[in-house]
RNA sequence: GGCGGUGUAGCUCAGCGGCAGAGCAGGGGUCUCAUAAGCCCCGUGUCGGAGGUUCAAUUCCUCCCACCGCCA
């Protein structure tokens, strides 16, 4: 058995489905994860973080034979490149699930045996319109011209009979469990969002597809021509990599276990996972921790969109370290996101380089001149001394309160108060003014060993966050304990411990603009704007060169045989004039008659299909001209007035 | 369409009944141990708009506008 002295700490990310690489988004997760974890050991908890792969479907059948392999063999390099991906980011997960293998069927045809034998599973006949690309049915009113929202393909009507589970029963139920734990799924916002839905009728939940048509799954034990639906196989991860039922991992963790997602899977997990765990008579979960959504380039990752942002891409260019901090730190947890490369840089200057690294810098090159002269020697009092310690103090609190709230930016944001005092006591104390006067020897002793405290407290508070980074600062100041939260306070050290310098922990980046293409996927998924920012800068007396005006559209028609021309007549006020612009792929003519477009008064005439144009229209467009809108006034002006 | 959220300094956000705040960016100064880093100083912004409650509203209420989420 285990000492209840040491408490149990599980946590656990999503499972993946193997239908695409890590991406920003996963990585978040599981850096986010993995602090947590280190957190907890660094309190001594006896910690499991868990995270692996989910790998069955109907997607990953498909995509494996397009890749001409089977299933598993898809699977197996899927899964390999997460488990890659987080062996290089430094993740210390204690196990990766799969659901492919033997010991997660075995648990998943075990609970839906114990559901059946207790009638919590009936045979059901259902009908609806089935869109291959998404697995799932479409209500008629979630239908766009018969096809799917998603895909826009054709949807095809299924009716078959499939096994349910009687999750509707659990309603009042879980209804009351909600409320009576408010504290269960946080942030709080994510919590109204379920009692909101939970405001409607719950559905049983289809948990069967039949094996005629998805082979790619676990078998239901009591019906070989079904599979598992892949809610049913995917959360009970959660449980088969503890080895339920009676696994020593189960009755020592299960208890203490917190799931930890994104905000797509909140249904799954904060409404199917409670009724599956009471009705297979299992405890309910701790807590469920919900965090947002990166946006990348002012939409949501997608992979239509082109915008998504790998894993390790920024890891690889800027540092494992760097990046943890930056997601870190960037993202209220819970919240939505901005991602841009630019951000990145930012925090990467002035927080890592500036504040940390720095101070890293210029006292160990203090303490690595200091320290022979001046051992042994005696301490005298300096003012800010204590205010340091105390500062010290502070942060730990700090951190100490934000972790229990997932609040990593908080966490962070504590520590980096402390980093503020501590180079704020270097420049009051001036050890360098005190190091020419052998007077003042006590005191220059005291600030060294002060420094060397300071270090060693970074070394051990940094842990969780910066583990690289911590790492480095220890071995410098020679801290070969292992860093432990017990240790994370300053005034235990009295004595000046040998040093050596570690400058260039995180370098500046000082021309961010450089070398960006290539491993930059944030930047190049958005070329039109990183060329915009490469343009040379114009004064202001080039801009007033270029007369803008306000001008009316008075009439528009097409140009003939021309496929992108329209010719528009407008008014500027005093005078009238003929322009050409190309966006008839854009607008139809009738479309901009009435309305106040921004030209280019000054514009050299062209003639364009025959048409002499006086002027230009200004429009936004994409790279690809996909999309294309003409500037128009939010407030009525005068045609004629000028822009600027 | 229903429910909910958000809208505060150039940017990201905190505050949520009693004189508008922080970080970053920007401007000025200063030290020299240090990664041209550190430290000090500098913010009148219709607290989205219009009404209302109150001695007092960014904070509470109503309506409106914009954006977002969940649901249908």
């Amino acid at each position: 058995m285990y000492s209840d002295e040491v408490s149990a700490f599980y946590l656990t990310t999503p499972i993946y489905y193997v239908n695409a690489q890590a991406h920003l988004g996963h990585a978040y997760t599981t850096i986010v994860a993995d602090a947590m974890a280190r957190y907890h050991r660094l309190a001594g908890d006896d910690t499991f973080l868990l995270t692996g792969t989910d790998e069955h479907g109907d997607k990953i059948a498909q995509a494996a034979a397009a890749a001409g392999v089977s299933p598993q063999e898809y699977t197996d390099r899927i899964s390999g490149t997460f488990r890659d991906t987080w062996r290089r980011l430094g993740i210390t997960n204690d196990d990766f699930i799969r659901t492919t293998e033997g010991r997660h069927k075995k648990v998943v045809q075990a609970i839906l045996q114990t559901l059946w034998e207790a009638g919590e599973i009936y045979l059901g006949r259902y009908g609806g319109h089935y869109c291959f690309g998404c697995e799932r049915f479409y209500t008629e009113k979630e239908i766009v011209d018969g096809k799917c929202p998603d895909h826009q393909t054709p949807l095809t009507w299924i009716e078959e009979e499939n096994y349910f589970f009687k999750m509707s029963k659990y309603q009042a139920w879980l209804i009351d469990y909600v409320q009576q734990h408010p504290e269960r799924i946080r942030p709080e916002r994510y919590r109204n969002e379920i009692l909101g839905f939970l405001r409607d009728p719950l559905q049983d939940l289809s948990i069967s597809r039949p094996r005629t048509r998805l082979e790619w799954g676990i078998p239901l034990p009591f019906d070989d021509k079904y599979v598992t639906y892949v809610w049913f196989d995917a959360l009970i991860n959660y449980v088969s990599a503890l080895d339920w039922p009676d696994g020593d991992r189960f009755r020592r963790y299960w208890p203490n276990v917190r799931h930890l997602i994104g905000k797509d899977i909140l249904k799954p997990h904060a409404i199917y996972w409670p009724c599956m765990l009471k009705a297979a008579g299992i405890d309910v979960y701790r807590h469920l921790f919900v965090h947002g959504y990166w946006n990348v380039g002012g939409g949501k990752m997608s992979k239509t969109v082109g915008n998504v942002v790998e894993a390790f891409a920024l890891a690889d260019k800027y540092g494992i370290d760097a990046f943890r901090y930056f997601v870190m730190r960037e993202m209220t947890f819970g919240l939505d996101s901005d991602f841009s490369e630019d951000a990145f840089v930012g925090r990467l200057n002035a927080d890592l380089a500036n504040d940390l690294g720095n101070l890293v810098s210029r006292a160990t090159t203090l303490l690595e001149k200091a320290t022979p002269a001046t051992l042994p020697a005696p301490l005298a009092e300096v003012a800010g001394t204590a205010e340091l310690r105390a500062a010290a103090g502070e942060a730990v609190r700090g951190v100490q309160r934000a972790m229990e709230e997932f609040a990593f930016q908080r966490a962070l944001a504590a520590i980096w108060e402390f980093l503020g005092a501590a180079n704020r006591y270097v420049d009051s104390t001036q050890p360098w003014a005190l190091a020419k006067d052998p007077a003042r020897r006590g005191e220059l002793n005291r600030v060294m060993a002060t420094l060397a405290d300071t270090l060693r407290f970074l070394g051990i508070v940094l842990d969780p966050f910066l583990p690289g980074a911590a790492q480095k600062i220890r071995v410098a100041v020679n801290d070969d304990r292992a860093p432990s939260l017990a240790n994370a306070a300053m005034g235990a050290l009295q004595d000046i411990p040998r040093v050596q310098k570690l400058s260039g922990l995180f370098p500046r980046i000082d021309d961010p603009g450089k070398d960006r293409a290539s491993g930059a996927p944030a930047s190049s998924s958005r070329p039109s704007a990183d060329q915009a920012g490469q343009a040379p800068p114009v004064t202001k007396g080039d801009f007033d060169r270029v007369e803008l005006r306000v001008a009316e559209v008075l009439a528009a028609e097409a140009v003939p045989k021309s496929k992108k021309l329209l010719k528009l007549t407008v008014s500027l006020g005093a005078e009238q004039r003929t322009i050409v612009a190309g966006i008839a792929q854009h607008y139809a003519p009738g479309d901009l008659v009435g309305k106040k477009v921004v030209v280019v008064a000054n514009l050299e005439p062209a003639k364009l299909m025959g048409i002499q144009s006086q002027g230009m229209v200004l429009a936004g467009s994409t790279e690809d001209d996909g999309a294309l809108a003409v500037l128009v006034l939010d407030r009525d002006l005068p045609p004629g007035a000028r822009v600027r």
